[in-house]
DNA sequence: TATACTCATGATAACGATGCCGGAAAGGGT
DNA sequence: ACCCTTTCCGGCATCGTTATCATGAGTATA
């Protein structure tokens, strides 16, 4: 590893002071024209460049985010584009973390950012996450903090998410307008926020609608497609089967279109299917498969951009909360009526 | 932010030095054995961790490693996760960035993290990519660098890669073997190696079958699931269609797959299909899809051990070359002779 | 001509930690 | 009683940079 060029090589080879010559290079007022030129044209052709760490550790302050997040699906790994290009625009660098959807994990990945002095953490918390501690050690050390999300109602935090009961609700009621009567639920983790908030406007749509809720009708499983196929699998081999099913995750809809073809139903006539993230793959299957939209990149964005207002202004934030409304993109596979 | 307790906070609370207290903490020999129990006593109740950024100045190295990386897709994230793994191990925390397959990213983000001195970089090279100047000046820095997945063979240094050849022959070889005639290629991005090295496999097979090459079966297309399936589109309405198309991508292959399903051919016996990654998607499909795995997983550990060998030792290492064997995963898309 | 003021620069401390050197106190051997 | 060796600890420099204060020369003002 070369050593490099440092302010003391320039002050040295100039005859000055490394204060003028750090002054030189950050056009401070009190520095003569001939000086500074002379600074700036040997930093240059030494390919001077200022040394980070020196001036985090003075400055007390890194430019880094910590992101901690549960993997990198789809979603996620949009999101962390829109966090990674606020971030870059705005002088940051984000430091990625996959917690893998291992609390053990999160806790450990919480702990090395911590230590090694991010400015701030910007958090989507893994589905196994039941106790906040590391989370709220955050907040003891006083640093920024956002979730995003997978949001926790126990950490107050400013926090940027989907209204996910009116994803439920607007995918729920979608499929009983196109006259589907058995609507089962592929439902994510069961302690998860997304999941049960997605659950919350299924069951208040079906109640609104006056359709009886079947618990049978309910499944958890995890974001992986291949559970998805076996769960929808379960559901169409009841002895009264579903007509339709609302899926979590577009991971989990995948699954449940190939386990409905292998069944040999067809949609949308036979069985409806509705998932959610629109990931591109669902313009792709055949049939087409609708889905909610969460507009993941906006997100990404809008979290950075709270998180930079939290570093920059002193109000306190912590109430703050962005909601974004989703969107439903109808598409063949639950489209019966026209 | 709030204050962190350092060492000297221990110190002038014991009337102790600042010297005593770190050789009490780092357990350094010469330190009686009560004040060392002190030390540690209210070092724990006080909560302290020592300051990385300062160690980091005094040592001059971070323990951080700069990735960079075209995507985030299937394949890249299990192979981050695979770097992640190996990395957090030995102490070293990873920074992600996506050049998002865009040049003018790439340079930005080799220069951001040269800035904030990471120890040394990984770097799998955006689609876009033919000059490599920001690559070469890491390397005049002495930094570590160790290139994987997409390698570049003008610049030297240690590499970890799949044996593309190999893949493209063994995809190759098997759709032969299964009697299909006239096989189609979807290939990647004109210039970047995986794409040639797995058309060279390609190639290399037909002429050992004796089998003429018709340049008018090759299509070149981005690593995107619409491009693959309007390419195959476009083979599959020719006057001569394809008996078989292999694709350099699994995202391509479910393209394809999808333009064959709505073409109304079937698999396998109209017509072939091999992809390339064994991305879990392939498994799913109806029919399912033969793929070529490439062990990303084990690739990202590989190239991680052999990152940190280059840190630790000093040998030159710069000719070393790790080649992973692909191994092809026969499935229904191309499985017509028992 | 003495005083005040500007302008350009230098010296020093600080950020938090480590490494080297040196020194005091205690103990042992002759 | 003297010297030497341990044992334990403090002082100082250092990493690269900036901030604060001090200093010197030169110029304008009374």
């Amino acid at each position: 590893m070369e050593r490099q060029t440092t302010i003391k090589d320039i002050a040295l080879a100039l005859r000055l002071s490394t204060s003028t010559v750090s002054r030189a290079l950050r056009d401070a007022p009190d520095v003569g024209e001939e000086t500074r030129k002379a600074v700036k044209a040997l930093a240059e052709e030494l390919d001077y460049q200022p040394n980070k760490l020196a001036l985090s550790l003075l400055k007390k302050q890194t430019n880094t985010i910590g992101l901690i997040i549960p993997n990198l699906d789809y979603v996620l790994a949009t999101m962390v584009k829109g966090i990674d290009e606020v971030a870059l625009e705005a002088g940051y660098t984000v430091m990625v973390c996959q917690s893998d959807e291992s609390f053990g994990r999160e806790i450990v990945n919480t702990k090395r950012l911590l230590d090694s002095l991010v400015d701030g953490f910007i958090i989507s918390v893994s589905s196994e996450t039941m106790i906040f501690d590391h989370i709220k050690k955050i907040q003891q050390k006083k640093k920024p903090l956002v979730l995003f999300d997978r949001t926790v109602n126990s950490i107050t935090a400013p926090r940027v998410r989907l209204d996910n009961v009116e994803g439920g609700r607007i995918a729920t009621q979608h499929l009983i307008d196109q006259g589907y009567k058995r609507i089962a639920l592929l439902a994510g983790p069961e302690n998860l926020s997304i999941s049960n908030e997605r659950m919350e406007g299924y069951l208040q749509t079906l109640k609104q609608n006056k359709i009886k809720v079947d618990k049978n009708l309910i499944i958890h499983c995890d974001f992986n497609q291949e559970y998805g196929k076996m769960a929808a699998k379960e559901l169409l081999t009841m002895k009264n089967r579903p007509d339709a099913i609302f899926t979590i995750s577009d991971r989990l809809a995948i699954g449940a279109a190939l386990a409905i073809k292998e069944t040999g139903l067809k949609m949308p006539k036979d069985i409806g299917l509705v998932g959610f993230n629109n990931d591109p793959m669902t313009k792709l299957m055949t049939p087409t498969i609708s889905s909610v939209e969460m507009f993941a990149f906006e997100m990404g964005k809008a979290t950075a951009k709270i998180f930079l207002e939290m570093i920059h202004s002193e109000t306190d934030m912590s109430e703050k909360e962005i909601i974004f409304k989703p969107k439903l993109f109808v598409r063949e596979s639950s489209s019966r009526i026209q």
